[in-house]
DNA sequence: GAAACTACTTTCCTCCAGGGAAGTGACTTT
DNA sequence: AAAGTCACTTCCCTGGAGGAAAGTAGTTTC
């Protein structure tokens, strides 16, 4: 009989797996996750901002990565009727919630670099 | 002359989005989450153990992304001098801090399961 | 001596994320 | 009427992530 899997093979570890998957998939991309910082810093930002404040993006990704987010409830899309159209993106309510993730994501990076220096003396 | 960048460009915040392309390029790829995560449970596994426990990894991408984590000292691998030869694979003591980032991921997941699931309602 | 188990590596192939560049359309300024 | 701004979309193309399958190599069991 073949070998099983023990340690993921129980509910609590597969809803977990599942979750991590599913919240990797939604903030998947080389984008995403530099889109939310930049927005959850400022809190209302047109097209053209964060074409200029999301370094290196161009427009065609900057779209459709907002479409995702926006699809995702976490980024709100508000068209205004100025002279040329200008359309805001915010952050949502529940989309603030990820300041959480990207806090510890952003700590670990400084922690690592840290550590890698002390290792290299 | 042309706009530029407001926000995100103040040193603070320079540092903090290096941080961010830090982490995410260690953790690239479909599969790093998913190994650490196996192996933040279960502290000692063979390549054998991770290959069941990771389910639909194939034995390039283990091998790859294990040597991946290796070079960035997540990962310990020790090759013991049994009959045929095992080796074993255990998180470092710096590996364990993404412990921290993981369960936000997984905590995070699963409130967005749940704020759908109120939204549909 | 054949098969099976360990831990890989290598080769080959496919698909798609993501970049560049140009186009669209509505309005404004010069 | 020409050129510019804002917010996109469309098209084309390429590199590389990642999967399947077979190969390597040492040892041990049948």
């Amino acid at each position: 009989m073949k070998k099983k899997a023990v340690l993921n093979n129980n509910a609590l570890c597969q809803t977990r797996i599942s979750a991590i998957k599913d919240t990797m998939e939604i903030l998947s991309g080389k984008w995403k996750f530099h889109i939310l910082g930049t927005l959850l810093m400022g809190d209302k930002l047109r097209f053209m901002d964060l074409l200029r404040e999301v370094e290196g993006i161009g427009t065609k990704m900057l779209s459709k990565e907002l479409q995702d987010l926006e699809m995702n409830h976490l980024v709100k899309r508000t068209v205004l009727n100025t002279k040329p159209v200008t359309v805001e993106y915010e952050i949502t309510e529940f989309g603030q919630t990820l300041g959480a993730i990207i806090d510890e994501i952003a700590k670990w990076g400084i922690a690592y670099k840290h550590a890698l220096y002390q290792k290299s003396e």
